[in-house]
DNA sequence: GGTCAAAGCGCG
DNA sequence: AAAGCGCGCTTTGACC
């Protein structure tokens, strides 16, 4: 229960008019209006919200009946009001399915919250602790005597979609309803507390907001952290509240006809594996069973043990390493692998797919702002950002989100964006040339990985092959396309060149994206398979090729040592607690997301920009164009085939100017132009 | 019967 | 002894 005093909330019914007529004229008068729903469960396209609480001011606080919403859609209409929640899209969600649409400002604590503890927990009982200092009561400590039995545990109110479980909505209703007749006053309470809390939490992270340091690029627009919070993430909010809603189109039918030849080859390894091992009941997925097969019956050797857990019995691993290391001499081993695979796809994207499929036949996953630390997006139920892409899956997964009839998807991607924000963060102004080799592959719209292969093994080569490696010979390369290790260079010298220049290439860009991971030269040289003397080698190559490069990674690193924090090009922070430990590996670790964090995170902060510059463009209206979805440097929309074309002429220059079109003086500053690859098609696959 | 963490794998 | 960042989902194994 609560530990602080707190005012006593109102209970008002469509009942007593007058009261609401009064609550009204009150809630008009507010400019800050904190809201929180209770639902029949946490489907955002499947539940209805039951009751909801308002709070204001000092001590208001009021729990209504959801039918009573009606009354205050003027208030709902006001552009000017500020409405405050704990996880604002759900409520959003819920109160849209009733018919509610905020026109004004719709504020997230958990994202205030996020922006400021990046490293602390993000629920509202959390927040609540951590910046009131209040413990409350969760539902089931509230009421502890009301449980039906198969809802005696929180978890079973998060798992499942409407679909799979037909009759929870019923249930929840019931429950809601029994305890409105029983425990009213309690209800009242409960229900109450979160959007009184949620207000409180508000005013204290706002005063926090506007008193903690930033370090911007752009320091003239976001001056404080409240700026920050403004600008860039109070308005994301809603568009990620409409990219939500929106959904994404799901043909149905091509994944069940995905399913079948999935299904099928399942059904051949499994008979495969009853015939090996002589059993008809042979399951492949039990380890025991595999282990018992593989090392007693075929004799295998035993590679690795597993941990043993707390028992500490250690039993012969069966685990990927093993069944590859014996694919190839013992048929079981291969046939456990695929196993594995069609499994995997089949239950993350198949089944995992189908059951979040609305009725219109769409997706709507949710895009959590609050979780990455580096500012980057998560998506979940489902993850759409994780899906297999064409090139390397036989089943073309991709293909089953499409647009619907006379709609076509837009997809664009950011180049190489990470690549070019680094690029453009040599140029300091200590350094104002900064990268000027690098910045200028990508003014010339060069490929950046056979540039830099250019630039740095151009030099090396000539000295060891007398013949200089340009970056034709790269690209004429480049056609033979086949990936080459170090151990794998053929004799002939014609094709020598062009392994070199393959090698060259492949090496430069695991060298270039690793360095922006923090990667040493031991897991450069295993990637390669080269030894660590030639990691060494190509990674000191590529810095001294960029001594620009380098210093940048020296600078994130010694910055973040002066004060414990990393930061974006706009200024989100990310706090390194073991920067300065004497722990080289706990030290280590944090250098390496510190890097990341400047590159990562401004890249998140481009792509946000771009989302809201899109959104506000006003494009749903004008042109029946839609933001579905965005996959960290790609953003998906839907579009009536006769306006796509313009919404493809106005959403490109936008996401390639985003930074460009924030209101500061420093905003035109970027070194490389940051360009995209745009695609029309019927679908994800045939879009890219 | 259920929870939890780790492993494995998908994406950027 | 340790050495590439950021995510989410499913399955598995250990445990209660």
């Amino acid at each position: 229960m609560w530990n602080t005093a707190i005012p006593d909330a109102l209970w008002c019914t469509d009942e007593h008019p007058e009261q609401i007529e009064h609550l009204v004229r009150e809630v008009l008068d507010q400019d800050v209006v904190a809201i929180d729903t209770e639902t029949t469960g946490l489907s955002v396209w499947g539940d209805l919200p039951v009751y909801w609480s308002m709070a204001w001011g000092q001590d208001r606080r009021v729990c209504m009946p959801i039918q009573t919403l009606r009354h205050f859609k003027p208030a709902f209409a006001e552009e000017g009001k500020r409405w405050v929640f704990a996880n604002a899209k759900f409520d959003m969600h819920m109160l849209a399915n009733v018919g509610v649409e905020f026109a004004g400002e719709c504020i997230d604590t958990q994202v205030m919250h996020a922006l400021l503890y990046e490293e602390e927990p993000h629920g509202l009982k959390e927040m609540a602790k951590h910046v009131l200092g209040w413990r409350w009561s969760d539902f089931f400590d509230a009421f502890p005597l009301l449980l039906v039995p198969d809802m005696s545990k929180p978890a079973k109110m998060l798992k499942g979609g409407g679909l799979s479980q037909p009759n929870r909505r019923e249930t929840l209703r019931e429950l809601w309803a029994r305890v409105e007749q029983n425990h009213l006053s309690r209800l009242v309470d409960y229900a109450s507390n979160d959007a009184y809390g949620t207000l409180r939490i508000y005013e204290k992270l706002l005063k926090e907001l506007h008193t903690t340091p930033i370090h911007s690029l752009y320091s003239t627009w976001l001056p404080t952290m409240e700026a920050l919070f403004f600008h860039t993430e109070a308005p994301f909010t809603k568009v990620l509240y409409t990219c939500e809603r929106n959904g994404v189109y799901v043909d149905r039918d091509y994944l069940q006809t995905l399913r079948e030849p999935m299904e099928a080859e399942k059904d051949r390894l499994a008979r495969e594996a009853r015939t090996l091992t002589g059993s008809m009941t042979f399951n492949i997925n039990s380890d025991d069973q595999m282990r018992e097969y593989l090392f007693k019956k075929c004799g295998l050797a035993p590679l690795t043990y597993t941990k043993g857990g707390k028992t500490g019995d250690k039993k012969p691993s069966v685990d990927k390493g093993c069944l590859e290391h014996y694919q190839h001499e013992n048929r079981m081993a291969a046939i456990a692998l695929r196993f594995s695979k069609l499994d995997h796809m089949i239950g993350t994207y198949i089944d995992g797919m189908d059951e979040h499929v609305d009725l219109k036949g769409r997706i709507h996953c949710r895009f959590n702002q609050d979780v990455a630390r580096t500012g980057r997006l998560s998506a979940s139920n489902p993850n759409m950002q994780n899906v297999p892409k064409p090139d390397s899956d036989e089943f073309k997964l991709r293909r089953a989100f499409c647009a619907t009839p006379n709609h076509s998807l837009l997809v664009n991607d950011y180049e190489q964006l990470e690549m070019r924000l680094l690029a453009c963060a040599t140029v300091t102004d200590q350094n104002p040339a900064g990268a000027k080799e690098m910045i200028q592959i990508f003014l010339d719209e060069k490929d950046i990985h056979m540039g830099n292969a250019a630039m740095v093994y151009g030099p090396l080569y000539e000295k060891q092959h007398g013949w200089r490696m340009g970056y034709d010979d790269l690209v004429n390369a480049k056609k033979t396309d086949k990936k080459v290790k170090a151990g794998e260079l053929p004799e002939s010298a014609l094709d020598q060149h062009c392994q070199l220049a393959l090698f060259a290439r492949n090496a430069i860009k695991s060298v270039g994206f690793g360095l922006n991971y923090g990667m040493k030269e031991k897991k450069l040289a295993r990637q390669l398979g080269i030894s660590e003397q030639e990691a060494i080698a190509i990674i000191d190559a590529y810095l001294d090729t960029y001594p620009a490069v380098s210093e940048f990674y020296a600078a994130a690193i010694e910055e973040t040592r002066g004060h414990g924090f990393s930061f974006s090009i706009l200024g989100r922070r990310r706090y390194h607690p073991s920067i300065n430990s004497y722990n080289k590996y706990d030290r280590w670790s944090d250098e390496r997301k510190a890097v990341n964090m400047a590159i990562q995170g401004s890249a998140a902060d481009l792509v946000r920009m771009a989302m809201i510059f899109i959104h506000r463009a006003g494009l749903d209206k004008k042109l029946g164009c839609r933001m579905l979805l965005q996959v960290h440097d790609e953003l998906m929309f839907e579009c009536p085939n006769e306006t796509i074309k313009e919404a493809q002429s106005i959403i490109g220059p936008i996401m390639q100017n985003a930074f460009k079109m924030c209101p500061d003086p420093r905003a035109g500053d970027l070194a490389v132009p940051l360009t995209i690859s745009s695609g029309i098609g019927h679908d994800w696959s045939s879009a890219k």
